[in-house]
DNA sequence: TCTTGAATTGAACGCATGTTCATATAATCG
DNA sequence: CGATTATATGAACATGCGTTCAATTCAAGA
């Protein structure tokens, strides 16, 4: 017997994830098949399921852990206005750091089962609400001025993580400028 | 013989088209089989080619269709800062207006062969480069300021778009008040 | 060295895929 | 009506899919 690795929270295996990763992000879920990712990992295609118990499985397990990851970033504290910068600014950086797991978490939403796909939604509008919330503290104490936190919420993050959609290394702009950037848009519109 | 729909710019058929449409933004283009679309059109899979030389035309017809129509909006006029809301209350109407198409728009890009990928591309570029000629010649009039013309461009985009990820019909808002909030925002973020 | 159990193979299963094509039906027109 | 052309069928092709599993190889401990 085997699945030595697939036993608790771990149950994909490093080495698979990180082929996985690259080859859905590259064409897709659907496009990739188990074959495919066992030839990259350098092994037959039965032997992946020593390491994941199937397809959907590692679909989720990326996804599950770039949202446990996210999550785990610290929580900004400081004024409002602070918190919003330090909120902006590692969204940026985090996200800048993991295209390919960006991209799939948006992509491939609909490929999940959809009780996988909920505990992703309900992970996702946890962060969400985390913003929102700097948001409200900081109309409440009068240093923001949004006409409404939901839709602000929704319009920084959707701002801010369209920097994936142009970004290249060795582009026009360095990560610092660009954050920048993005961060004095950001400020403008919640009205600081 | 037939095919006399396929000969000139009309290569799918509409019926076609439109369920393909469906389906590939309900399930995505990969997992969407010729067979299942023949059977919501209600025909046999062999009869959808008397509507499409492939699968991957259809996809792109799609898309190429999307494109050409959001590059046939009316070219605002006026100053800058008229110029600049009507673009983006149109941008919001015309992505509202059009959920699956959008969605097929962003999702499937990596679907395509790579030369339709580059003509999609292409188009893609010349909507943004609108946007950013609006903003140019604002800030040159003295009438907005931006940092970067090309990254404020690309940030308004991601941001007006974003909207389509979370607005349902019947929600707490409807689409006129949303229109007026993101443009209210996107005001703010070119500094006028 | 022999044993034990983990790691891996490679073939197999049943089914689905995009596409083609000879054949059949339906519609149009003289 | 008969002829012709458009529309559709349904079987077939070759290939690929996710997944399973008996058989094998490998790694370490006794």
């Amino acid at each position: 017997m085997a699945r030595t690795q697939g036993s608790h929270s771990n149950v994909t295996g490093p080495r698979v994830r990180e082929v996985a990763l690259r080859l859905f992000a590259r064409h897709g879920f659907a496009a990739v098949s188990m074959r495919r990712i066992a030839e990259d990992v350098g092994v037959q295609a039965g032997a992946l399921y020593l390491y994941t118990p199937d397809k959907q499985t590692l679909l989720f397990d990326l996804m599950k852990r770039h949202m446990d990851e996210l999550l785990a970033m610290p929580r900004p504290d400081g004024m409002a206005l602070e918190q919003l910068e330090a909120f902006c600014r590692r969204h940026i950086r985090f996200h800048l750091d993991r295209p390919d797991l960006v991209f799939i978490a948006y992509m491939e939403l609909r490929n999940l089962t959809s009780k996988n796909f909920s505990i992703i939604k309900r992970l996702r509008r946890q962060y969400e609400d985390r913003l929102e919330a700097i948001l409200k503290s900081g109309c409440d104490a009068g240093l923001l001025d949004t006409p409404d936190t939901k839709l602000t919420a929704m319009a920084l993050i959707a701002m801010l993580t369209g920097v994936n959609t142009w970004y290249r290394d060795g582009g026009r702009l360095n990560r610092r400028t660009i954050e920048d950037i993005y961060w004095d848009m950001a400020r403008r519109v919640v009205g600081a």
